[in-house]
DNA sequence: CACGGTCTTTGCGCCAACGCAAATAACCAG
DNA sequence: CTGGTTATTTGCGTTGGCGCAAAGACCGTG
């Protein structure tokens, strides 16, 4: 019996790692495969959690809403990473909505399987704490960025950030391989489509990027820093 | 042979809750106290990750500075909190800096004896993703509030929130049981001192606080969640 | 009880960024 | 190719809150 390509990825997946084989082959006979289409969710915030999912391929976003209908942009999942982290905490219901922005599959597990593994195996508890820390430094970076500094180099930096983490190199520069509108970039940054809109044109002006409909490619990666980091 | 007091508040620790006995009296034979008196630094941004420590008494800050000088607070810590918990994620260096408010005592722990612990019961790894999710999910909820809200609605909240988690009960109102400044206020809402203080003698003026030199009394919560809730 | 240090208050001018509005521009479905 | 939908750009007036500055209040200490 050939072995699954699941197995392949949930080893390499942040929250696996380090697992042995035998353990992620149990996990296996319970898991099962999910396909979301572009702009599908997986879930809405206030979700009772239900299942946890690991991304195979594909993009998605992770957001939080007001009652008002205001939204911000908490993060952007790929390969390998969590969906539905409330799962490892044994949280009731998913405090943001998740929703695919590519094409994307999904390995999912029920949540009660895999808290019972993590009581289980502590390597698996050891992982989800490492990568709630990670997640939670990366949010008290943004915070701070946030309360301290102004909007065009919140944008420099929110760029260079998913640049980083889904930049794919082209002959023009460095893409950012998904589709991202200006409201987006609007709700990872705090401030309004209109400003991030007038922040790109001058930039493109001078051109540091090469921006169109949902799409972002940074031209001058250098130039960028140079915004984001003085002046 | 009497059972410490220390065993005593690590069971009750967010960290520890449910662990069995035996095993904190394993953890104790390496753990010791700490004292620090307000003001005094327990570690720096940047530190090398050694000590994990759990809050006996007291309250203490943690803070995240910009190269320049620039700092906000990320949050208090009272007792039953772990201080450190880089060392639960395997962080190399702190991401922060904490600070004592008020006189605490701190139960310290070797890093690397904690690691091993939760490597040996998943039930300490297990609370340690609990207690790291809960952080996260308090940092999306200040994130979004930065980014959606106006600054007087930033400082209801921010009050409502110290409130619940160190409020103490007075004749006058709800107190905030430790010193907090105006700059203090600021940092935790990204705004300035200055606003601060205008914005705090306005709601002197409607008698909905009463606040001194670092000290502020909530004489009518009710009005205070109004501003907080709804223009 | 006077002094120095730390907090807090308040006035004033200014500007980054918002909010509204309306004109393109790009994409999709049929 | 055409009409409809969704995204983007740009102009213009407004303003919330910053930045600077100076005065006043409070506190611990010698």
């Amino acid at each position: 019996m050939v072995e699954s390509p699941d197995i392949d990825i949930l080893a390499r997946s942040e929250l696996f790692r380090g697992v042995p084989a035998d353990v992620l082959r149990q996990l296996q006979a319970t898991s099962f495969r999910r396909k979301f289409a572009a702009g599908e969710t997986v879930f809405q915030q206030e979700d009772t959690v239900t299942t946890c999912y690991v991304v195979a391929v594909g993009r998605l976003r992770v957001t939080q809403s007001t009652l008002d209908g205001q939204q911000i942009i908490i993060r952007y999942l790929g390969p390998g990473d969590v969906v539905g982290y409330a799962a490892l905490t044994g949280g009731e219901v998913h405090p943001g909505a998740v929703t695919a922005v590519d094409d994307s599959h999904l390995i999912g597990m029920p949540a009660a399987v895999l808290r019972e593994a993590m009581t289980r195996h502590a390597a698996i508890a050891i992982n989800a704490a490492a990568l709630l820390g990670q997640r939670y430094r990366d949010l008290q970076l943004r915070l701070r960025e946030l309360a301290t500094e102004k909007v065009e180099r919140r944008i420099a930096h929110t760029l260079l950030r998913l640049a980083q983490q889904a930049g794919r190199r082209t002959a023009r520069g460095v893409e950012i391989a998904f589709p991202l509108s200006r409201q987006d970039l609007a709700e990872m940054t705090g401030t309004t489509l209109h400003t991030v809109s007038r922040t790109l044109s001058g930039w493109e002006g001078r051109g540091i990027i090469d921006s169109g409909r949902r799409r972002v490619v940074i031209a001058k990666p250098g130039a960028l820093t140079e915004v984001a980091e003085e002046g």
